[in-house]
RNA sequence: GCCCCCAUCGUCUAAUGGUUAGGACAUCAGACUUUCAAUCUGACAACAAGAGUUCGAUUCUCUUUGGGGGUACCA
C-alpha cells in the first residue's frame, strides 16, 4: 500500500478515498480510445479502493443514440471494466444528462444571481465585427462586451426579441493546477474569454453540465484525455463559484491522459479500423489480451516484463506513473501480447472461447461448447495441444482445425499450399498410399506414421523431408500450414485420410 | 496570431547528475524441426538541436526545431 513512494515526486497526494467517473458520450462504436480511458479510470478505482461512477454525457440529442449506449455497455462488460455508481445502479436522473435539465437550470440560475455568470446577447457575427474592428485576430474569440450591459442595454436587446446566452465571469489571473500526470500546469490570464455555459435557448453546455455532475456526486479524481486540458482552467474557475454557491467542495485533481495514435501523428480515429473495438473481438483478441496492451499504452507494468494478469494490473497500477506523451497502436504488438495470453489459457477455456468463432466460420455445428456433437468434442480436445500454440487470435483456430473436423474426401488446395506440389509429389503420394495401405487401424497412431513414413520416404528413397511431407500435408489439409502432420492423420483417421491422397493424386 | 501539451531504438517503454542507455514488439540471422508456430541464441537499432548550471549531463534550466491540441452557443 506505499502508493506515495512509487508515485512521480511532486504530484498530487491522492483523496483518501478515490471517487473517479467515466463519461462518455453515446455517438459512434465504441473506440480503443475510450475504452483506454475508461480502463486507466477503473485500474485506479481498483487500485486504490475507490469508487468509479459510470454515466452518460447525452446533452447532444442530434447525435446521441441509445445503440450507441448499449454497444458501450457491452464493451465494458467485455472488458470486465465495472462499476461501482451510475448506469443501472441508481436513478437514471442522476446519470444521464439528458434528464438534468432542470438541476443544470437551477445552478445557472444560481451562478446568474451571484454574479458569477452574466446574460450575453452578442452573436457571433457582432463579436467578430468588434474584434475586427479594434485591429484583433479573427480568431481572438469574445471579448467580454457583455460583462458591463445596463439594465436599458439588457432591456432594449429584450424588446427585440433577443434571448441571452450565459456566459461565465473569467477572473483576470493566472490559473494552475497541478496535474496527476503532467505536474504543475498554468494558463496565464487572459488566455481564454468568458465562455458560454447556458444556451439562449436554455441548454446547459458541457462546460456546465460536466463539472456540475462531477460535483454533485463527489467526484475528486477526474482522469480524461488530454484534449479536455485546455477547458481545465475554465472549469477550475467554475468549481471556484461552486464551491462559494456550496455547490462544490473544491476542484477534483485532474490528470490527463495521453492520446492512443493511429496511423501519423493522427489521434486513433474512427477510420482506423483497428480503433473499433468490436471489429478487434471479431479477430479473435480477448480480454485479457487486449487489456493488457492498452494498459501498456502510456504506462509500463515493469522495467523487464509487459505480460501480465488483470490482477497483476490493478496491483500495481498507479495513475501518477502514466507517461504524458501519446502512444501509437501498433497492431503487431497488440497480437504478439494476446498470443501470449491464448497460450497461457487453460485449455478447456481456449475451447470454449474458440467454439463462437468456429461457428461463425462454419466449422461446427453450434457456437456454444455444450451444443457441440460428441465427435466434434472430440476432435477439438484432441486439437488443442497442436493450435493453442499455433493462434494469435482467436479467429485463426478456424483455419487451423477444419481440416480436422471435416470428412469431405478432397480438400481444395489453397494457392500457396498447391506451390507445394512440385516435381515428384505424384510418386510421393504414390509411395505414401501404398505404405499407408498396410497400417492397421489399430496401429495409426501419429508415432508409426511418422516412422512408416520416415523410413519409406526419407530413409529409403532419400527424400528431403520438406518435399516428402508437403504433398502429403496438402492432400490432409488442403493447406501450407497445418497442425502438425502425423497427430493431424491419427485424429482424421485413416479412411478419410486415405481418401483424401487418393484425391489429391488423381488430380495431379 | 495567441494559449497549452509533448519529445529515449521503426513502435511501446525502463533507468540514471557518472551505465557498454535495459526490456518488449517488429525486422534479420542461426539452432531445433514433419510445414507453421512455440522455444532458445545472436544481430540491427534511440537519448531531436543549441546554449546554460555542473568536475560531469540523456537526466535540471532556457531557447530552437518538430509533432499535437485549443482558440465554439461541440464534447
Amino acid at each position: 500500500m506505499n502508493i506515495e513512494n512509487k508515485a512521480k515526486a511532486g504530484r498530487p497526494e491522492l483523496p483518501e478515498h478515490v471517487r473517479l467517473r467515466f463519461c462518455p458520450s453515446p455517438t459512434g462504436i465504441p473506440h480503443v480510445g475510450m475504452i483506454h480511458t475508461a480502463l486507466y479510470n477503473w485500474a485506479e478505482a481498483r487500485h486504490t479502493g475507490g469508487t468509479l461512477i459510470f454515466r452518460m454525457e447525452d446533452t447532444d440529442s442530434k447525435r446521441d443514440t441509445q445503440e450507441s449506449l448499449d454497444m458501450i455497455i457491452e464493451a465494458l462488460h467485455w472488458m470486465g471494466i465495472d462499476w461501482d455508481e451510475g448506469i443501472g445502479k441508481g436513478p437514471d436522473e442522476l446519470y444521464f444528462q439528458s434528464k438534468r435539465a432542470d438541476v443544470y437550470a437551477k445552478v445557472a440560475r444560481q451562478l446568474l444571481d451571484a454574479g458569477y455568470a452574466y446574460e450575453s446577447y452578442s452573436t457571433a457575427e457582432e463579436t467578430a465585427a468588434r474584434n475586427r474592428a479594434a485591429g484583433r485576430p479573427e480568431t481572438f474569440g469574445y471579448d467580454g462586451y457583455d460583462r458591463t450591459l445596463t439594465e436599458e442595454q439588457k432591456a432594449e436587446f429584450c424588446a427585440q426579441g433577443r434571448k441571452p446566452a450565459l456566459r461565465l465571469r473569467v477572473p483576470d489571473e493566472d490559473i494552475t493546477w497541478n496535474d496527476l500526470i503532467r505536474g504543475p500546469i498554468t494558463f496565464k490570464a487572459g488566455s481564454f474569454p468568458d465562455y458560454v455555459i447556458v444556451r439562449p435557448n436554455g441548454e446547459a453546455l458541457y462546460t456546465l453540465t460536466n463539472p456540475v455532475d462531477d460535483a454533485v456526486t463527489g467526484v475528486n479524481v477526474v482522469l480524461r484525455g488530454e484534449d479536455l486540458l485546455p477547458s481545465t482552467p475554465r472549469q477550475i474557475v467554475l468549481y471556484r463559484y461552486l464551491a462559494k454557491l456550496g455547490i462544490a467542495k473544491a476542484a477534483p485533481l485532474f490528470g490527463h491522459l495521453p492520446y492512443v495514435m493511429g496511423e501519423g501523428n493522427k489521434k486513433l480515429s474512427k477510420r482506423d479500423p483497428q480503433s473499433n473495438l468490436f471489429l478487434l473481438r471479431d479477430q479473435g483478441f480477448i480480454r485479457e489480451g487486449l487489456l493488457n496492451y492498452l494498459a501498456l499504452l502510456g504506462w509500463s507494468f515493469s522495467a523487464t516484463e509487459d505480460v501480465f494478469s488483470m490482477e497483476q494490473f490493478i496491483e500495481k497500477f498507479d495513475v501518477r506513473d502514466v507517461k504524458a506523451n501519446p502512444a501509437h497502436f501498433d497492431i503487431k504488438k497488440a497480437i504478439s501480447i494476446n498470443a501470449e495470453h491464448i497460450r497461457r489459457l487453460d485449455p478447456d477455456d481456449f475451447l470454449r472461447r474458440s467454439t463462437p468463432y468456429l461457428f461463425r466460420d462454419g466449422v461446427v455445428s453450434a457456437k456454444d461448447w455444450s451444443d457441440l456433437t460428441d465427435r466434434e468434442k472430440d476432435v477439438l480436445v484432441k486439437a488443442v495441444p497442436l493450435v493453442q500454440t499455433r493462434v494469435r487470435l482467436l479467429g485463426e483456430v478456424s483455419g487451423m482445425v477444419g481440416s480436422l473436423l471435416s470428412t469431405e474426401t478432397y480438400l481444395e488446395p489453397a494457392p500457396d499450399a498447391r506451390k507445394q506440389l512440385k516435381a515428384g509429389s505424384d510418386e510421393v503420394l504414390d509411395k505414401a498410399i501404398a505404405v499407408l495401405e498396410g497400417v492397421d487401424e489399430a496401429d495409426w497412431k501419429t508415432d508409426t506414421l511418422h516412422q512408416v513414413l520416415d523410413d519409406e520416404l526419407v530413409e529409403k528413397d532419400g527424400i528431403k523431408p520438406r518435399l516428402a511431407f508437403g504433398p502429403i500435408r496438402v492432400a490432409i489439409s488442403g493447406r501450407r500450414v497445418s497442425p502438425p502432420l502425423f497427430e493431424s492423420m491419427e485424429i482424421i483417421g485413416k479412411p478419410v485420410v486415405m481418401a483424401r491422397l487418393a484425391e489429391l493424386r488423381k488430380r495431379i
